[in-house]
Parts: structure tokens; C-alpha cells; sequence
DNA sequence: CTTCATGCAAAAAGTTTGCATCCTC
DNA sequence: GAGGATGCAAACTTTTTGCATGAAG
């Protein structure tokens, strides 16, 4: 049911060992515990459910510093997205041999869907044209009400 | 050579009297002037730039309280509109008469450009319709380099 | 053994909240 | 006059920082 990301983890590990080596930066256990703990939680995650996961379910002992620090050098090397979505705190997604995407927001039950489109690839460019832009990436989040019956507010909304 | 939003700040006045009265909330100058100072500043601003511009410039005086109180009514009056770029804090920006648009920030300089692309109405219906959502809004946001000549780190950049 | 990373706790930054006072309706 | 709004300060949340200890190279 889940996609397969556990071989993905293992490539991560090395690209971040890559990493960490060639910037002359040390290959701690915590470190490489944050990428695991992320990588093994494929959501949209904060600062906070890494460090309770690393906590508890992992045996690994993690400081709050520790995994802020570690997720901005994830980000870094291109292993992790940090995104800011509307009113929240940031949240990290693992970022290795995933594809850019988008995300859909549900503002009754905060689910977060993924989605792609090309044209986007074009939107950019264009843009960046026009305005005289290197333009490196961009961030597109929708926001709207899904159809899941899961969905709390699901039924209060006139379907108009 | 700013845009002539006088007449707007008016009419947004207008429509926050109007839906202040239809929801039975009190018209306190204190509102207005928060109003005023979002309108005044054509900018994407964050409270803590309105409640300074209020204190220092302005010569109302509206407690930090009051203002994250009264953008939040602003917002659902459709008066402003709330962003969260990147790493930052919350910034708005005034919404009266001024069309749907996104924007564009220089990761070098923090310049924020804006521009709008119909082909992204698009992209928001087609979206809904596949993952069944009825998407009502939407934030794009694009992140690169400027070619300003006051653009700070405008040299270092390789132009490959 | 040197130096950088960790952990802890305190600080910082942004935002929210509680309560007495004030002012709009 | 009644009840919502304000101001102030304290609480809260998320993130950063400083410093002593600990471990990677």
C-alpha cells in the first residue's frame, strides 16, 4: 500500500555521507538518524514529530537542536523540502528521487495531497523571462475542501 | 509613480464599516486605523511593521493585540490577504481591487515582484477536478534571482 | 588529541490569551 | 447601561543560541 521508499532511504544515506565528507562536516549517528527518521515517515512532518518519533519509537536519543540543525543540512544537500504551508510552523518531506510536486490542502481536515502539473514547468519560465529572473523553483500549494467522507467538515458545506 | 490606491483605502473602508455592521462588531477607530495603515503601505507587510508605523508615524495608538486581531478580520472581510513566504513570519498585503496575483522573491536580495498567469486558473480547476476538490484559492510563490543592479549578490551569480 | 557536534537550557521571535478598563452601540 | 474591544503583560509555540561535555576524524 505504502510507496516503496525503504531502497530510497539507502541511497540517501550515502549521498548525505557524500555529503557531509566532501563539506568536511562529521557523519554522527544522530545525523544520520534525523534522515532516517525522516525518510521512514513519508509526510509532511515538523521539527517536533521527528525529535517525539526519534524519542520514542526509534531508540535513538536526539536533541531539538540537534534535528533542526540536521534538517537544515538535509535541506542543504538536497535530501529534504522544508515547506511553510499557510498559517503553520515549517514542515520537512524527504526529498530523494521524488519528484517536484505541488500540494492540495484540505482546510476542514488539513489532509495534504500531492499533485503535478507540467504547464507549471512553463508558467515559470515565462515568468522569469518577462521579469528578468533566474528562477529557481517555486512553491504552489492549493487550498480546498476534499470529498472524503473521513473528512470532518465534509458535510456543513453547501454544495452550490 | 505609486499606483494610486487612495480611492481604495475608501472603499475598503466602506466595505469593512459594512461588514463590521452585519456581523455585529463594534467600528472602533482602532480598526479603521490598522485599515489605513495596511492601505497606506502598498507593501507586504508584517504586524509588527503596522503596529510600529501606527505608533511612530501615525498618530493612533493600537496595541500589538488589536492588530493581529483586527488583519484577522481584514482577512475574512476579503480586505487582505495573508502570506507565508519561505522561511518568514506571516506579512499581508491589502486586497481591495487589486486582482489575484502571485508573487516572485529574489532569494538574493528579498525583492518581492509580482505577476499573474491565467493558465494558473486553469491548473487550480483541472486539479480539483481530478483529485475531487473544490479548490477555492491558491498560493504561488516563485524563488530566484534578480537582475537588479542594487541587487546585492547580483555579481556572484555564474550567468551559465 | 583536535575540533566539531551534541545536549541542555535559556533566549529569541512571533503570536495568542486573560483580565481589568474603556468605549461603542 | 451592557457587552464587546482594547491594552498590557504574561503565556505559548517554534526556532535559535551559548557553553560545557562528548565523540568523530
Amino acid at each position: 500500500m505504502e510507496r516503496p521508499f525503504v531502497a530510497h532511504t539507502e541511497q540517501a544515506r550515502e549521498v548525505f555521507r557524500t555529503f557531509l565528507r566532501e563539506r568536511g562536516q562529521r557523519q554522527t549517528p544522530e545525523r544520520f538518524a534525523v534522515l532516517e527518521a525522516l525518510y521512514h515517515t513519508g509526510d509532511h512532518v515538523d521539527a517536533d514529530a521527528l525529535y517525539q518519533h526519534l524519542r520514542d519509537e526509534a531508540d535513538a536519543s536526539v536533541s531539538r537542536a540537534t534535528v533542526y540543525n540536521t534538517l537544515d543540512l538535509l535541506v542543504e544537500a538536497g535530501l529534504a523540502t522544508r515547506h511553510q504551508f499557510d498559517g503553520s510552523h515549517a514542515r520537512y518531506e524527504r526529498a530523494y528521487a521524488y519528484a517536484q510536486h505541488d500540494h492540495l490542502i484540505c482546510t476542514d481536515c488539513g489532509h495534504i495531497y500531492e499533485f503535478c502539473d507540467p504547464r507549471l514547468h512553463d508558467t515559470q519560465q515565462m515568468i522569469g523571462q518577462i521579469l528578468g529572473f533566474a528562477v529557481a523553483r517555486h512553491s504552489l500549494t492549493l487550498y480546498g475542501q476534499c470529498r472524503r467522507d473521513a473528512c470532518p467538515n465534509r458535510a456543513e458545506s453547501d454544495d452550490a
